[in-house]
DNA sequence: TCTTAAAAGAGAATGATTCTCCTTAGAGAT
DNA sequence: ATCTCTAAGGAGAATCATTCTCTTTTAAGA
């Protein structure tokens, strides 16, 4: 299901983005590179036809498109820069409104996941370890949730 | 549950590293300011004790105990550069050998996920969205090992 | 076409992390 | 306790993706 150029026109269009053919040739990057490009590989992809895209514009138009619900970000393993010292598996909560995260530890979760898994496995894929990514807000209760 | 200088030096040793003071510091900061800190708090915190720890052993050091698992690396939001065509809800597929990432969709796990949390809920927490970030390996058919 | 705010471009600035190269110091052996 | 040797730490330059600043261009409605 490839999305063509009309239609990619319409959904700036309809988030209210003006259509620019840098635009275009992003978010036609992102549909057809679908493996979760880095802006890296989409600047490459874009270079063929749309020589001399400025490295900002990329920039710019990503942040555009992700503050317009066009796409979103994804999790990486190399870009990670913060340090747990509990290695037991756990879970975190993330704020979606502060950089703040929680630990968040359930067993009973784990073993309703693993089972789950051990029934249905996933085709071609090995699974080593789950982990919840849960995302929300802390209500500030002035209950201090330790460990 | 705070973890001592003996127990710091234990740890160290039991993984072949040697016991320095930077390390002990180090591994002492990431127990003590136990939500997930960046290198720069660590820094922060060792500064007053240990004034004139090099940052470039900070991040040597943080390598080391990643490495020899005694810390673990956590993924924050802002970190983020890859991008994701695809808006509707689903997790995620890390590789541990590469770089790759796989969508994976499965509304029966969501809705597993839901009910479970709609009876147990997080204390203080108002849950948005959930993500799993599922991790392993990918059987490439044939299975191929060779990373 | 005209107008104007939004978008794109160029290149400098930033800043966290990495690298290089040299010095220091754990820790086992003597 | 001292010696030796290699791992570890220090200093500062280098890197490099991303952001910023400022100027020019352009989409889109009048």
């Amino acid at each position: 299901m490839t999305i063509g150029i009309t239609q990619i026109k319409n959904r700036l269009v309809e988030k209210g983005l003006k259509v620019t053919p840098q635009r275009i040739a992003i978010l036609d990057a992102i549909y057809s590179l679908n493996n979760h490009p880095t802006a890296e590989m989409i600047m490459d992809y874009i270079k063929d036809t749309h020589p001399g895209v400025s490295s900002a514009t990329i920039y710019k138009v990503l942040d555009a498109l992700v503050d317009k619900q066009l796409i979103r970000r994804v999790k990486t393993e190399k870009e990670i820069k913060r340090y747990d010292g509990i290695l037991k598996n756990h879970h975190h909560l993330y704020s979606t409104k502060s950089q703040e995260i929680r630990d968040y530890m359930n067993e009973e979760l784990d073993e309703l996941l693993d089972s789950y898994f051990r029934k249905h496995g996933i085709d071609d894929f090995e699974i080593e370890e789950i982990n919840l990514q849960i995302n929300g807000q802390f209500l500030s209760g002035r209950r201090n949730r330790s460990q």
